[in-house]
DNA sequence: TTTATTTACGAAACCGTTTTCGGTATTCAA
DNA sequence: TTGAATACCGAAAACGGTTTCGTAAATAAA
């Protein structure tokens, strides 16, 4: 059987071809009978129409790109949900692209965004990007980007952020509550807006509270994979037994001074209380459960995706260019900052 | 700026439109200079070929699906990891389509995948799913299909699966061995094959053992929101209180497991002993630590990528409609199974 | 020298839609 | 009865590439 095109369909019914394209989006310059015939001989024979014909056609793509460093990360999982729902309920189609933190791979990828591929992107920058020509060029091209979770901060562009600043600043307040004279965040990079702005929150409680924090390196960068973060916290706590409070800016970085207290006789909360950025779902059920600055995952990803077709759909007058949303994270209060 | 198309680059260069696409695909019957210069331009004006015209043309998309019932498993983040993985470098690009376990919604993306979309499909089925006459028909227009995971069973497809009998086999006999006299398996739909193999395997041991399976029900299915499930299985450990030991067939279930236990005074393992089908990363810093069946996700998902490609590629000489490819699950034993 | 072959390029058809622009036939107003 | 308006439909030109085929020039074989 050869394939179904609007063609084959046409001579079926003994229509033209633009009839029957016409009649399939319900135009008003043909006859409702006319139009019953044709949705129904569709319908029969499961006629789809070819995607790319159409698209060329239109130039549109109804395709958006999505643009993350991983998937692990329950975060992104769950802001790649929302996007898809608001995708579907638009009848849209999601490309997913995996930067894995590179520069190099996340440019490669953004390449592949032009001539029409997709409509629009939403993307959440590699902890390696520091540099926006990319996707700047993206723009120039009138392609529509927004940012979710990780932004670039000198970018005109929509953005759709948590409240890190002053989530880093409720994290040491809440150190400093419960008695830590030394605490200290773990950041994965700090280039990579949510983590300065998380380390300036923090910094700003520290020196609100009277700490000085020229006498020990409160802000410490980890980066690699998970056994060479492993080894940097395991280091990191036996040379400085002083530290006894911790915020770890990303997930992983939590599981791993998790693994860290496991393995070395380190009692959390008792000499190390933990909070960490994170959507972990085990949170609770951790030992001890962790105390989590929980973000709005599904929701940032399914706001994201809304401000990126409408800026699709050129309702320019809702959404400017230098919109950004602020979605606030909860701080959720567990044992292992107890007392 | 007018968009940038083949046509303008020619003109540019002075040549036709036919010389310039044959040297960018490095062509035997065009001259090493006039390649250069050509590559050169293209390089220069950031030229990027409409992906759309050339699937219209050559009648491939140079893309494939990705059909699965939820992304928030971390299984299914692993396998897309791994499906990602020889996607990249095979040069094709992946569309993510989400079931949200529902069979309608599965036979909807199903649809999607018509008429030059794809090039091939990877899909894991929904637990709705009882009827595969949607992806035989896709099989049908000579569109690739190949199962991971989640098969179904009567279709003849290639196959990535996990040895799903076996693990549920030594998962019973690890509760027989640490003592428990009453365990049961948790499933989440016994259509799936992967629960009912699970099951079976589960079954096998017990009735290996000598234990009287017609004396309860040691199979009990739960479906639903979390907050349902959490119901459910508060429900089953109170009113069954010779319950003692657990095997959760998805890693959804096993959290609620924890739960319940957090809320209602049952103490693992010492009340009820679990073991989990899982991937979660956080298994051995849970209170207590589980003791996991794990699947090789990231494996299973490169491969049946792998496979697929080989389908596409029409290399059929090395894997033909039915074949199957098992690859092993890991017991890790933890704190949740101790005596 | 003549003929055959190879090399390097261009014209044009084609992929499957959408959309513009006419063109009938019918209906309505005058 | 005539003119204009309306309702339906079709021919054909796009969209931006790829590919077939033809052809002129250059080279090789005779």
């Amino acid at each position: 059987m050869s394939k179904l095109t609007i063609k084959t369909l046409a001579k079926e019914l003994g229509l033209s071809i633009a009839t029957v394209s016409k009649a399939l989006k319900d135009s008003h310059e043909i006859s409702t009978e006319t139009k019953k015939k044709v949705l129904a001989m569709a319908e029969q024979l499961n006629y789809v129409p070819n995607p790319y014909a159409s698209s060329l056609r239109k130039q549109k793509s109804k395709t958006i790109a999505v643009i993350l460093p991983e998937v692990a990360d329950n975060f992104f999982s769950l802001a790649i949900n929302g996007i898809q729902a608001v995708a579907v309920q638009k009848n849209y189609h999601v490309l997913i692209y995996l930067s894995h933190e590179s520069f190099e791979i996340e440019k490669a990828v953004v390449n592949h965004c032009y001539s029409g591929r997709v409509d629009g992107v939403l993307i959440s920058i590699s902890s390696e990007t520091t540099d926006a020509e990319h996707i700047q060029k993206l723009q120039n091209e009138n392609i529509p980007v927004v940012f979710f979770d990780r932004e670039f901060e000198s970018l005109e562009a929509p953005k759709v952020i948590t409240n890190d600043y002053e989530s880093g600043y409720l994290s040491a307040k809440l150190l400093l509550e419960k008695g830590c004279k030394h605490p200290v965040f773990l950041s994965t990079s700090l280039s990579l807006s949510i983590c300065s702005k998380r380390a300036a929150g923090f910094a700003a409680a520290l020196a609100e509270a009277g700490l000085q924090t020229d006498d020990f390196q409160y802000v410490i960068d980890c980066t690699g994979t998970q056994e060479m973060i492993f080894d940097q916290v395991k280091e990191l706590l036996q040379k400085h037994k002083e530290i006894d409070g911790i915020v770890a800016s990303v997930e992983r970085l939590a599981m791993q001074i998790y693994m860290v207290s496991l393995s070395g006789h380190i009692n959390i909360p008792k000499d190390l209380k933990v909070v960490a950025f994170s959507t972990l779902e085990t949170a609770p059920i951790l030992n001890p459960s962790l105390t989590t600055i929980t973000q709005p995952a599904f929701e940032i990803g399914k706001s994201a995706a809304e401000v990126l077709f409408t800026l699709i759909e050129k309702k320019k007058h809702t959404i400017t260019a230098d919109t950004t949303l602020m979605l606030s994270s909860k701080l959720i209060e567990r044992d292992s900052t107890m007392i």
